[in-house]
DNA sequence: CGTGGCCCTGGAAGCGATTCCAGGCAGGTG
DNA sequence: CACCTGCCTGGAATCGCTTCCAGGGCCACG
């Protein structure tokens, strides 16, 4: 494997011409630039990260924080984040988290100028300390997905979300609706909660009283959804329309109904959230959310920071729109139409 | 931000003594040992990768090359791999490729030695070129998902999964079966040609012929299914069994019947392969291939070879095993049983 | 023709670790 | 008491790059 040195022999330069070639400094002679690179070229030359790094002082690389990995949303974002990053000589460092402790020690990680040049952290919260962390350190982190104080990022509105889903179903001539989700608020950032508050917010806006009876609330979405959307349709007045915090919770209450020998949408409405690809195949209506967006835009906006550029520094919101397939119909009994 | 030169003054040592309290170096008096250790404790002291790497020779990076992160399988993979490099103290950094020329690049970035210490190839095939690359490398590359000469791995035999699946429909009593997917085979590694043989193999055991008219294959699972499903039901003799070579495409195969007012598996029985989380959700019979167990054993293959053990140089074919769930069932028409 | 200034260039000093080598000290032995 | 043997230890050299500094060559001007 060339050094710098090897191309500065062959070429019959010194190592600070080669460098300064290699970083298109404009202080060399056409001549002599033309004479390096074609011994670059030659030898196959590429400058070793680790020791550009080490006389940088900082690594190329950029550090993602993910919750769980495996969740589709969080994938469709680092597929933009990828896709963004493809040619900028910048790599991608996937750090999945689990618990407080390991989001602590993750970001203590990325804002430590060996291991990262710049961080990402997706769907996450942060504590005041770990963010006094981050600001101190000086280094580019963006949310992507979640709005953290002192940081540039993007993020929706939930409770618009949750409101805009809830709407759809009323305007649809629903008004027993139930609400299908997560609603625990850990630092891992849910915004089941938020949307919650717009179920709850648009409900208010129809006169619809609220139904503890109609929320069901779980740890998660890698529940038999059966066990929480099961004892909804034992009620003396059972839903005609559900809402859901996501699309593979939507799922789960569609597989539900269909298991108790019922319709969707003859029967029930379902709508989910997200508008994952599979969302699309399956003919869910959703709440979509630019999920790959936000991943471009934030790796755009760490990018544009270790360019130096002082923009790219703001807290973007991202637009949110219903889109309706063929999982939600008005209600079956016209009553509702008229009712409550 | 303390260097080890920092904590050498301040415990009252050489840099060469921190260095071998780092490493663990049993050439270290317990006093001076604990002194230091005290130190970096003290200053929150941790070397530095960077130069670390660059004295050592090699970054603690391990590169996975993956070809669509998005696909749900390969993220079930590297959420294995992800746990199991946890605590190793390596980072993993995501290439995405999309190419064959891109393909060709990480590969070559993979094994440059100031780039990553080890590379991960998922769901991947490699041409000779790139082989003799990694070979002459002298990294650890293992390969996920896809038996590359030359190169531990481990991966799932797909003939027999094709043959297990349809084998399971022709135990039901299913004569009739069309089978759905992708067969194009690029160097991106498919395997739905594989499968398809085992469908063949399958259906010649049971003396089924072959029809043409059953075997719709389309460039991928991103189209609607209903435009591959679709014809099938406009034959003389539909078929009242569908093997389809993933899940994703089992959900798209299920949801145009549906749209087409027959019910699985009533009218017509599903089957998929690869086992996805939300298989389990919505009731898909499937062929189960360990993708988690994948990411894991790849991972520890490679943790194995960094550590120096010979071993984990093996191949390893994981097991495959036929889910049954909720669609598949006999076929409603009795006369399959008997005919053919 | 002498000289100042501007390009361009070579090379040394750092970046922060590892590792090798030389040497100090303590303890055991003759 | 001298000497040898090990055990620990300090520090220099090294990894491959960037960057700063000094200096050589050339041109223009006086």
């Amino acid at each position: 494997m060339p050094t710098i040195f090897d191309v500065a022999q062959a070429a019959g330069v010194g190592v600070g011409t080669v460098s300064r070639v290699l970083n298109d400094s404009p202080a060399v002679s056409d001549s002599t630039r033309s004479r390096v690179l074609a011994v670059i070229s030659a030898l196959d030359y590429r400058p070793s990260s680790l020791a550009r790094g080490l006389s940088l002082g900082t690594s190329n690389i950029i550090g993602a924080v993910v919750p769980t990995v495996t969740h589709p949303s969080s994938m469709e974002r680092l597929h933009g984040v990828l896709d963004e990053l493809g040619g900028s000589g910048y790599d991608l460092a996937l750090y999945q988290v689990e618990g407080e402790e390991q989001r602590s020690s993750r970001i203590r990680d990325i804002v430590r100028p060996d291991r990262c040049s710049a961080g990402l952290l997706v769907s996450l919260r942060a504590t005041p300390d770990e963010i006094f962390l981050m600001v101190r350190a000086k280094r580019p982190v963006v949310a992507i997905d979640g709005y953290i104080e002192g940081l540039p990022g993007c993020h929706i509105d939930n409770v618009a979300g949750g409101r805009m889903a809830t709407e759809h179903l009323l305007a649809l001539g629903h008004r027993v609706i139930a609400f299908v989700g997560d609603v625990e608020d850990d630092l891992g950032f849910n915004p089941g909660a938020a949307r919650f508050e717009g179920y709850r917010a648009a409900l208010r806006g129809c006169h619809v009283p609220l139904r503890d009876d109609l929320i069901k609330t779980g740890p998660s979405c890698r529940e038999r959804a059966d066990q929480l959307t099961g004892h909804l349709f034992d009620l003396a007045e059972p839903p005609t329309g559900i809402v859901a915090t996501s699309d593979t919770q939507a799922f789960g209450v569609m597989a539900a109904v269909r298991s108790r020998g019922m319709e969707v949408p003859t029967d029930v409405s379902v709508v989910g959230f997200d508008d994952l690809e599979l969302a699309g195949h399956l003919g869910l209506t959703t709440v979509r959310q630019p999920l790959y967006e936000s991943g471009v835009l934030g790796a755009r906006m760490v990018l544009q920071q270790l360019d130096g550029h002082r923009d790219g520094l703001d807290v973007v919101e991202l637009p949110l729109e219903v889109v309706v397939r063929e999982t939600t119909a008005p209600p079956n009994n016209g009553s509702a139409l008229y009712g409550a």
